[in-house]
DNA sequence: TTGACAGGCAACCAAATGGTTGCATATTAA
DNA sequence: TTAATATGCAACCATTTGGTTGCCTGTCAA
């Protein structure tokens, strides 16, 4: 997976959006996920190719229509990959003080 | 929470690296934090002050030096509040393709 | 078959972003 | 007290980004 393609995508509130309305009712045209956006079509075809590109959104053309489909399979990952490590908000903050003072003042 | 200053602190490679460092050991001074980067110092600067904007970094001044601790509270929110709506890895993706393309068919 | 509708492509633009260099300031150690 | 160390601040620069407009193509329905 390329997370860093996931990370960008997602750092777009505009993208976050779509990624929203698609929760909201997956498998929208391009059309529809414009209505009632301040933006043009063209504005939203960029984000939904990047969001593509992250592997968030699939495509699906049908007839003069394109589908789109979220994939919560890469922020999963991201989920269960990388924010894991950043800890089960954990008690250890102020011990982590502690100890860095404490190294400090050893040297 | 200001969930999109989060989302576009963590959209950099290179703040994400910080990040990791700083999962590593905890409350690490600048210049710690600069060794072996291909960075200048200034740089680093620059993205340790949106890591703190986005209150994903906590500093503590101490002297002449000034520590860094990570905040994994923020990280943990999004995973929670906004990860979680795209889903555990639902089975739902074929019958979303399904419905949707039966809901075009009756229009 | 011909208009209307859904979407694609490309050029262009302003603003944000990630980076630099140069200099200033504050602590600490000799 | 003075030199070295740790960090801060500001101006500047190239590239990326999010957005626009204008036009082209493909598909469906009357």
């Amino acid at each position: 997976m390329d997370d860093d393609a996931v990370f960008r995508a997602l750092a777009d509130k505009s993208r976050r959006l779509l990624l929203d309305r698609l929760h909201r009712r997956n498998g929208q045209t391009l059309s529809e996920l414009c209505e009632g956006l301040e933006m043009t079509r063209q504005a939203v075809t960029k984000h939904l190719a990047i969001l593509e590109d992250a592997n968030l959104v699939a495509p699906l053309r049908q007839g003069r229509e394109k589908l789109h489909f979220i994939n919560p399979v890469p922020i999963n990952e991201i989920a269960d990959r990388w924010i894991d490590k950043f800890d089960r908000p954990r008690l250890g903050a102020l011990s982590d003080l502690k100890k860095a003072l404490e190294e400090k003042s050893r040297k």
